[in-house]
DNA sequence: CTAATACCTCAACCTTACTTGAGGTCAAGT
DNA sequence: ACTTGACCTCAAGTAAGGTTGAGGTATTAG
């Protein structure tokens, strides 16, 4: 009774986790890449994973959706035990950890939403004083590049 | 006094809408190049902007700040009257726009966020249950690519 | 007038998250 | 045995949002 811990038997072809999770076979094997699941290989060369990879990507695909990048969810899933099949209070964990960032996400949305009207809609954008520009708030950075602000932006304006 | 309503003088250059934006050469280029600035050429052929461009280049970057894209912000500035320098009314109607997105998107965040808990948290990551995978929310749709989740995904178990 | 900047275009490169295709192998059914 | 379908690798393409560099022209300060 204690051989169905681990589960070492039972693995999967790629073709099945793509059906289970509804996952592209390549974007699979993408993931594979970015070290988000380590199947084995068969005498033949060709992928075979655990069960529990199935759960592994659902998660996988649950945080993208939550605004997560593949590599912040690489980060948590190698907080995950290597020796057992995780359990409850270990996905419980990583829940908190997205919860607390989402936490963070929310408000600071709400302060832009409450911001706006003071900064665009009075029409002025001086980004001067403008709460929008703070850069203390973890601000979205989706782009690459510098994204700073210095000084007078409005000063001489339009239509003098 | 109806000559300076369009302030056809005092055109700047590249560089100074650089200084007074904070943004780099390349960048306003390539905004260019996407529609969201429309500059003249001198004599020699090099790019002048009227001062307004300022304010609508600050306007792109805050509207990146809240998470929109240069293709929604080029739609909304295309809402801006093409004859004359936008008024505080025209700002204040595209600040209503986004404000109307921002407050979709913090509801969204809220109903993912306090779904976490019952999804991930519990561990079971059943996605034939997860109202995490509900499709009707307008989820985040970073990637490209199909992002569908289909049928029962756990029910074989691991350790089972 | 000349040197130093600032500006120009075009092409290539970067990251993230994948897809698509070519060319070849493995596994399963008959 | 043979055929089909699933699988393999590697290279290139896509989209967004830019940056970097090469090679050349404009403008400006002295």
């Amino acid at each position: 009774m204690g051989s169905n811990l681990q589960t070492n038997k039972e693995r999967i072809s790629i073709g099945r986790v793509a059906e289970r999770t509804g996952l592209s076979v390549s974007a699979i094997r993408f993931y594979e890449e970015a070290g988000l699941v380590t199947p084995v290989r068969n005498a033949g060369g060709q992928r075979r994973f655990l069960r529990s990879d199935i759960r592994r990507l659902s998660f996988v695909l649950i945080s993208q959706q939550l605004g997560f990048s593949l590599e912040e969810i690489r980060q948590r899933l190698d907080g995950l035990p290597r020796g057992r099949t995780p359990t409850q209070r270990d996905w419980a964990r990583m829940s908190k950890s997205f919860r607390d960032v989402l936490d963070d996400r929310i408000a600071m949305l709400t302060r832009m939403r409450n911001r706006l009207d003071g900064c665009i809609g009075c029409g002025c954008l001086s980004l001067t004083n403008c709460a929008l520009y703070n850069p203390n708030d973890e601000a979205s950075q989706q782009g690459s590049g510098p994204r700073y602000l210095v000084g007078d932006i409005i000063a001489g304006e339009d239509g003098g």
